[in-house]
DNA sequence: ATTATATTAGACTGGTCGGTTTAATTATTT
DNA sequence: AAATAATTAAACCGACCAGTCTAATATAAT
């Protein structure tokens, strides 16, 4: 109990450097020089060592997303504006220094999808946490349950893989021509 | 001249290997012995090392997937059925074994964007060829240019978030999720 | 046949990796 | 104050990393 600050700073550096420089980019004496927080500390609180603390920072930063989008869709109505809200803000925030975005999830999912199972797993809780997320404003806006369902799919690939394509030409306009494109995406149309 | 078999293999083989692992999840031992090369060839052929090897296995990866694209399109005048048939080839190359698709170019690309310039800018130039060959199709097709554009971006990204849902979820669902929004995307409108 | 060049072979290096260990120190409880 | 538990500290380990080096061997040119 008490005050596991150390703990929290040791998550909230592995997020950050993980998001950035992917599982096997970044070293756990990375980290901890990053946080100056000795290698003892880290093996008391994680004892699974790096699987383990990567596991926690996947799902702080899996939280961190969550919270990002809530805010757009808390700021309007309408879930057009909302998505493209939320697309703008990561275009914003993508050469942010005090908080990169980095590729959040996607680096890690990418690298160890298929050699590491508790990795792979969290992850994939994060997709779907975040796609039920939008298809659950879907629906409070009116959509279908299947069209809140596939379109929140599609939404969440089209980000990451925008990300994606933003983050490696150095350069967000791929971020906002997909957020132009949302408002023919996100039509009401039966099927 | 004569034969560089040796060199092809070379590159096949890190193809192969960092599409499934990315760049600092494979070692050059692994590459090696994967495809029965002694280390003295790499460097024969790659003085520069790694680095240069996946410089090279990008461009060789990005050829793969721009013949894979031209192929859906050779068999439909349709673009809105060619970019459906190829990504439907990709839900069925996904758990290939013999020729893995992995996350082509996406985890180099999410690993060393901010860390290798020449990496970054392979990878950069994929992309770009692939989004060029999709607005060529679109505009073959009758799309503005300004459209085939956007189109490209979009298709792009959408595909990559694609596949890296699919892989991680372990389920081409997604994959085949976005094939079915693609008639309702690649519309004529003018805008 | 002789020379020159291209290629193969793999032992070796310094450094870094994730992880372990043991002891010292700090905080909490009684 | 004493005892117990939580936390910090850093030296240390074997494994593996990318990259180097020198010699052997094959191939091509003359």
């Amino acid at each position: 109990m008490s005050k596991p600050n150390t703990k929290v700073a040791l998550i909230e550096a592995a997020s950050r450097l993980f998001r950035l420089h992917g599982y096997e980019g970044i070293s756990l004496n990375d980290i901890l020089k990053n946080s100056n927080i000795p290698k003892g500390s880290l093996y008391h609180y994680f004892p699974n060592g790096k699987e383990e603390l990567a596991v926690a920072a996947i799902h702080h930063t899996k939280d961190i997303v969550l919270a990002w989008i809530e805010k757009s869709f808390e700021q309007t109505s309408n879930p057009v504006e909302a998505v493209q809200d939320h697309i703008h803000q990561l275009a914003d925030l993508l050469n942010d220094e005090t908080e990169p975005v980095g590729f959040p999830i996607g680096t890690i999912a990418a690298e160890k999808y298929s050699t590491n199972e508790p990795i792979r797993a969290a992850c994939q809780s994060a997709f779907e946490e975040w796609r039920e997320l939008y298809s659950t404003k879907f629906i409070e806006a009116g959509y279908s349950e299947k069209l809140a369902k596939d379109y929140g799919v599609f939404i969440l690939a089209a980000i990451e893989g925008g990300i994606l394509l933003s983050l490696t030409t150095k350069n967000v306009e791929s971020l906002l021509i997909i957020a132009d494109q949302i408002p023919f995406i996100l039509s009401k149309r039966e099927n």
